[in-house]
DNA sequence: CCTACCGATCGGTAGG
DNA sequence: CCTACCGATCGGTAGG
């Protein structure tokens, strides 16, 4: 819904996003300079400023609609009515296709959002909260349902956003299919490193 | 041991690299000038040059002295004799304690690294594998000894070190008593977040 | 530790 | 989408 959402995109911006987004991964947003993206792209300088308005709205864009992307999933979750293991399953999911399909903009959301500057700053970390605050439901009911142990709830919440943060990074865990290593991810976090002693 | 150890720098030198440490956990390295740095500890830019050789040699130095308070730690978590699940908690409080002591060194620890260009990079990327490697090996003794269940170990290893990560950023949590939190992550990890159903 | 200064590079604009 | 160009800022050096 944003003015920057995907589909509002031509061909030509899509396509300067997904360099942007590339580049800023790589080498990260201050290092990357409109003269990388412009050879990246194929045209001069200064013509992607037929396209796009400034280096920073590539930078906002691209964090607003991987926000998006993580704000739509969560809701999708919280609507259908499985049970809560099974709602903290499916957000681990969320987490780890995420990482694995939209690898350029999942990096920049991560790492480089803060030099997003103001107002859009604050608009994202309105997003970003309002999405922890969703994720926060899932934790909480399954801690008052009695299923999930009385732990400070955002430790585990950063405990599951975090343990799928690194996937980006590892080619290893890139090429590894979603639903396994979903299932490892869950496994350790509901169940627990240490061997049950029956 | 490296030539930019702590215990080598005179004192203004000292205060200079926490300096940049503040603000490159603030604003990130690339968009921190020696400008911003000078003014900071208060001296003219080019008098900075007096004390140290280069920006980045600010940089690689905060990051090999972070790297270097790990491989300490973990090595004598290792050669110290408990029991393998009291190994992993230790390892797991050593990175809290880290989290909350070193919060500058820290942050430019886990962001700012790749920003870090050769030769220095291929020395900091070994030191960091070292470290991975030696916390592999609390991981999979557990598993051998099978007192631990058996994860993919890469899994296991993210998710210890990234569960420990985010709390540099949160002043609950940095606030927290490290004993406290250390037990909440560790249980966790350990235990998992399911109720035990007996 | 300072003054004075350098070449390089930055994001972005004018005008077509 | 290009050529030509701008003011600002960068990391760093010379010389004292």
């Amino acid at each position: 819904m944003t003015a920057t959402a995907t589909h509002t995109r031509s061909t030509r911006k899509q396509h300067i996003y997904e360099a942007a987004a590339t580049l800023f991964r790589d080498k990260g947003y201050n290092a990357t300079s409109m003269r990388d993206l412009a050879l990246s792209v194929g045209i001069e300088p200064s013509s992607l400023y037929s396209h796009i308005k400034s280096k920073e709205e590539l930078l906002s864009g691209i964090c607003f609609d991987c926000g998006q992307q993580f704000l739509d999933g969560v809701r999708a979750i919280i609507s259908d009515q499985s049970t809560i293991e099974d709602q903290l399953r499916q957000l681990i999911f969320l987490h780890v296709k995420i990482a694995q399909d939209d690898i350029t903009s999942m990096t920049v959301f991560n790492d480089e959002w803060r030099h997003i500057t103001e107002p859009e700053l604050s608009l994202f970390l309105r997003m970003r909260k309002k999405y922890e605050d969703d994720c926060m439901v899932i934790i909480n009911s399954g801690m008052d349902e009695g299923v999930f142990r009385n732990i400070d709830s955002h430790v585990v919440l950063n405990a599951i956003i975090n343990s799928t943060q690194w996937i980006q990074r590892s080619k290893r865990m890139l090429s590894k299919e979603t639903g396994v290593l979903g299932n490892q991810i869950s496994d350790l976090i509901l169940n627990g490193l240490l061997q049950d002693n029956n």
